[in-house]
DNA sequence: TACCGTTATGTCCACATAAATATAACGAAT
DNA sequence: ATTCGTTATATTTATGTGGACATAACGGTA
């Protein structure tokens, strides 16, 4: 088995709340699904809390990263906004920044590695 | 006014486990007390909660970043090993990589308290 | 109109994590 | 030998986060 070791980034505002990988994957799979409650499933998550997430990311910034609508054909779906995409765009490379650092690799040295 | 945002960088292992900003801390803390016990109570958490914490980073990497003695004068203490040094090193350098980066600060203008 | 799958929202409960509390060992100094 | 502050560890208690469950609204379509 190569590395197991990987690497997190979360942006904190102020009150606690902020956004991490769960959200970024929430976004890539809303993206992906059109579909808050089907993006949810795809990480075995119930619909409530798959849709507080995304709540909480459109509270999060100055506008919402995804919209949503109900009822109609297929009873309704939701879409990563423009925003939400230049959000999901740079989070991809912050995480890609830090993956290929020199400094993350030399921690990931330091680390007890299991032996492959 | 101060900057809300703020980012944190945390590196996991396959298990659960890893190290972020919490036993950064600990590690800067405890190189500036020499001590367990009077780190913990600078970020107002119990000995046993920073204790864990020590023993936490000790098993995750492949030799301990703390030492500790107990008994004698002043009752005992702990020190920052050379490992240790270069990981907190690192991991600074790190988080330095993550906030000046153009990526964080572009997330940053798009929240809705951009820092000042 | 009835149906259907999704969004939207509230309430209750289990469980994992953190906190609180307690106790002992240690070793230098007095 | 006693004291002292720290490390080390076990056990109990509290808390808050997520999960389970319930309900309603919505708007195309048949």
């Amino acid at each position: 088995m190569k590395s197991k070791v990987s690497c997190q980034v979360r942006i904190m505002v102020g009150n606690g709340l902020g956004m991490g990988p769960g959200k970024a994957a929430m976004l890539r799979a809303i993206r992906e699904t059109r579909s808050i409650n089907a993006a949810g499933k795809k990480f075995g998550m119930s619909y409530r809390r798959a849709w507080l997430l995304v709540e909480e990311m459109n509270n999060l910034f100055d506008a919402p990263l995804v919209t949503a609508r109900r009822g109609g054909a297929g009873g309704g779906g939701a879409e990563v906004t423009g925003l939400g995409e230049r959000v999901m765009k740079s989070y991809s490379d912050l995480e890609q920044l830090v993956t290929k650092s020199p400094q993350f690799r030399a921690i990931s040295r330091m680390l007890q590695q299991p032996p492959d």
